[in-house]
DNA sequence: CTCCCTCTTGAGACTGGTTCCCACTATAGC
DNA sequence: GCTATAGTGGGAACCAGTCTCAAGAGGGAG
């Protein structure tokens, strides 16, 4: 009952603009490289194009402090986590084996059952940090 | 230099109300149930408080899935985490001292300083979940 | 107790991200 | 190729949250 999405040129675009970029982009930015890079695709079919792509779990999702969601195409396509520069964007993915046991545990401990985790680190990367101490 | 806000109707109301409600709320919700009990406050208002109280550190805010924040009193003034019912919205104040040495011990590992973390969980309740099973 | 400066309030305008609407277009199975 | 059907796009709509600014209140000085 899992519906295909069809094969549509404005997709193939997305996806391939997503190969191209390495860190967690708003849907909007999406749009204006894609408009810079001369390919015209409607603003509204690139937040269906990441909506069902995150559905498919094709890009993983965040959502930054002032409640943009940003997108972003990721290696690993089993559950992981970020760990993202604050100043550059640069991504790092993560296990979070530990942390995961730790909230099923803490949930049982507690009596909930289907604990879901919501688990991200934000930090400085060495470059940037080096960069700021000029 | 820290400003002490000054004491008015409106953010009284507000607090008692903080404190009668043990579930995260929305500031339109908090509006909405101000309005029920008869107190009138500006919606904007409510905005300004509880966002003043959050920079204080007197109520918690989370965003939901949808964006949207959703503010709590909450008991230990002291940094922790929460564990929310995905279905009544009951929620436990959590330690998660595993999980923060964690966090700061990935961050190190990959280079990253001042590493923040976001960790909350969301799952069913004993309660919710015997409910469910009627 | 009063005055007055200053901070707060509140109604409505505004913003910006996201979704909806719907006529038009393109895909894929036949 | 044809056609049913899903996808597209531009603009309107939506909605949480913020801003504006005139009117209202708190609270220290006198």
């Amino acid at each position: 009952m899992v519906v295909v999405p069809r094969q549509t040129r404005q997709r193939a675009e997305i996806l391939d603009l997503l190969e191209d970029v390495d860190e967690f982009r708003s849907a909007q930015q999406l749009h204006e490289m894609l408009r810079a890079r001369g390919s015209s695709v409607g603003l509204a079919t690139v937040y269906r194009a990441v909506q069902s792509l995150s559905e498919h779990g094709d890009v993983d999702v965040l959502r930054t402090e002032d409640g943009e969601s940003v997108y972003r195409r990721c290696e690993q396509r089993s559950h992981h986590h970020h760990l993202v520069c604050r100043s550059c964007g640069r991504t790092v993915e993560i296990e979070a084996g530990q942390a995961e046991a730790w909230a099923a545990q803490v949930g049982a401990a507690h009596g909930f059952d289907d604990v879901d985790h919501t688990i991200e680190l934000v930090g400085t990367c060495a470059t940037c940090r080096a960069a700021a101490a000029s």
